[in-house]
RNA sequence: GGGCACGUAGCCAAGCUCGGAUAUGGCACAGGCCUCCUAAGCCUGGGAUCAGGGGUUCGAAUCCCCUCGUGCCCGCCA
């Protein structure tokens, strides 16, 4: 019988197999009782009997007591300690099975089984204007993160990056490349295409705002695209290209690639955006004012003013939010289930986009991640008025206090060897700690914050990877190997069996964090691994052990580094060998 | 004015979806641990009206209502 992916979960069937049997044995029916993690160290499972208290007019310390003795099993004990139950999984055999299932596993260890349900994660899909800044950093990294997850949960994942090339914005760049020069604008720094490029964006933009003229010339140049003219459509598309090389570069800095890449001006253009729109209008809700189209949202839970979902201008062109339900359409051609990163200030869109996908007949809803934005302490970040930090030059300050912090405890290390560490260790602290906080809370962007190097970091749990991969590298040196899992019985000290409970939550962590889309709690997961590898450590000699525990000691070793780096790298943060 | 989120020690976060055991970590602070597998580590200590008020419940950080504060939105922009 192969490992299961899921360690526990045999373990969790039966617990509730019995507790269901012992509810019944003492003739209560119709309550489904839940099972409920107990504090740490306590218990794998536990049973708060309050909750049959008034049916059975009993105190819960009794029915605690009356549910045990009916309860558990061979390989689980049920304890009543005052009013709960508690579950203990016999160590012995949680260790082995926690052993063969992340040692036969390794690197796959947390994934869980094919699916085959295929699901498309939209992420990032910034505006083509200019370089990434840290205010939307969220979105690569949350959406790289929870595709990593998703895949991991068995489902068939591509990402996906949607170009906004259509609307005035990219219009503005092409206008500023065409007529104004590299020379007339602020020199940027970088060599990249979106430095270069974003000073002239800059300077049309403001422009735009204080010269009809120029504000004229854009209109036209913006009507003649939507047109379907197809020479600017050229101009565009070149345009959007240049910068979004710029982009990509960053991106894959990251350490994100992008499957593949949908550009909003394609459904305008293949009649997609037309025909969506046609659908629309058969709906009893859509009216006109004006000339243009709107959806009548009253009554569907959109308050106030937002109740006109305006679907065209009254040129009959088409509106983002419109073109957006296109899109989504199509995704949904091609896809089971969909999942969209987006920043909060698209909460009313997300709702509108909703509410018309069920009005053409769509059942389905994207699940939405919604993040707030990271601010300055002055305020919020703006690419149009260079109020920005970089995300290209926060990996530049992360790389270089990364080799600042190598330097100092590695001096012995070469130079090529410093700078990768570096690379892995500041990137993984910048990354985690985005990825490590609930998306919806706000963050205000501090660099020493954005870059720590200790506690609950990136590094830490790199550095109780480093250590795991050291002590094996040296037991190979030694010709010693990690053993059998049948060799559990050998780990009995109580912070080898804390750290085999811990690794034992990885395929749980990924399931639950696949099915809420949620990231950081995968980031909290890898701390509490590290923590309790980092007291292993502390307590349990692995390579002067007698043979069968370092075979043990070792196993678990090397099952810690598994659930470690797995559990990291579903965040995108490398776990390097040596630190 | 209306809507959607968020509010947990000096600071930053977890727990809230699914109510249950002394509210969990980190930073900072005070003290301790490198003849022993990497001290980016480990141990000990102090520090919390879980924004405030009301309600539901045997039981509320968690559910409901109100108030306050913060972020975001309310455009024939994207």
């Amino acid at each position: 019988m192969p490992p299961e992916a899921d360690p526990l979960e045999p373990f969790r069937a039966e617990v509730e197999r019995s507790l269901r049997a012992a509810v019944a044995a003492l003739g209560v029916d119709g309550i489904e009782p839940k099972l409920a993690r107990a504090p740490q160290g306590m218990a794998d499972f536990a049973f708060a009997a309050h909750a049959l208290a008034a049916k059975l007019r009993q105190a819960p310390p009794a029915i605690a007591q009356q549910l045990a003795q009916h309860a558990g099993s061979e390989r689980v004990r049920a304890v009543p300690e005052g009013p709960y139950v508690n579950f203990r999984i016999d160590d012995a055999a949680l260790t082995e099975a926690v052993l063969a299932s992340a040692l036969a596993r390794g690197e796959h260890y947390g994934d869980l089984p094919k699916t085959g349900q295929r699901v498309i994660v939209e992420h990032t899909s910034a505006n083509p204007t200019g370089p990434f800044h840290v205010g939307r950093a969220r979105n690569p990294i949350l959406g790289d993160a929870l595709a990593r997850i998703v895949r991991a949960a068995g489902h068939d994942v591509t990402t996906e990056y949607y170009v906004n090339d259509m609307g005035k914005q990219v219009i503005t760049l092409t206008w500023g490349l065409q007529h104004l020069r590299p020379e007339d604008v602020p020199h940027a720094e970088r060599d990249k295409p979106d430095h270069q490029l974003v000073a002239r964006y800059r300077k049309a933009s403001e422009l735009l705002e204080r010269d009809p003229v120029v504000a004229q010339t854009i209109q036209e140049m913006l009507q003649r695209y939507e047109g379907g003219e197809p020479s600017t459509a050229q101009q565009v598309k070149q345009t959007v290209e240049t910068m979004l090389r710029g982009m990509n570069a960053t991106l894959e800095r990251m350490g994100i690639r992008i499957d593949q890449y949908a550009w909003e001006s394609r459904y305008v253009f293949n009649g997609d955006v037309d025909r969506t729109l046609e659908k629309l209008k058969q709906s009893e809700r859509c009216k006109e004012e004006d000339g243009a189209f709107y959806l009548d949202l009253e009554g569907l839970g959109v308050a106030g003013k937002s109740q006109k979902f305006f679907l065209t201008r009254k040129d009959g062109t088409t509106l983002y939010t419109t073109r957006d339900v296109a899109y989504h359409l199509d995704k949904f051609r091609r896809a089971d289930r969909l999942v969209d990163v987006l920043g909060e200030d698209h909460k009313l869109v997300g709702q509108q986009l909703g509410i018309a996908l069920g009005l053409v007949g769509e059942t389905r809803k994207p699940d939405i991640v919604f993040y707030a934005f990271v601010n300055l302490p002055e305020g919020r970040m703006s690419t149009r008025s260079g109020r920005v930090v970089y995300i290209d030059d926060l990996m530049d300050e992360a790389e270089e206090r990364a080799r600042a912090e190598v330097t100092k405890r590695r001096p012995e290390l070469g130079e090529e060897e410093k700078r990768a560490i570096a690379r892995i260790v500041g990137l993984g602290a910048l990354r985690f700690n985005i990825a490590g906080v609930q998306a919806e809370k706000a963050i205000t962007f501090k660099w020493e914050e954005a870059l720590d190097f200790e506690g609950a970091s990136a590094p830490f749990a790199q550095y109780s990877h480093a250590r795991a991969a050291s002590i094996l590298r040296k037991a190979r040196e030694e010709g010693h190997a990690p053993g059998e899992a049948k060799l559990a019985g050998k780990l009995a000290q109580p912070n080898e069996l804390a750290l085999v409970r811990t690794i034992a939550r990885l395929p749980s962590v990924v399931r639950q964090s696949a099915a809420d889309t949620r990231v950081h709690p995968l980031a909290g997961y890898a701390i509490e691994v590290a923590n309790a590898f980092n007291q292993f450590y502390r307590d349990s000699p692995v390579l002067q052990a007698e043979p069968e525990v370092r075979g043990a000691r070792l196993a678990l070793t090397l099952a810690a580094k598994h659930a470690l780096r797995n559990s990291l790298g579903l965040l995108g943060v490398e776990a390097p060998e040596s630190m």
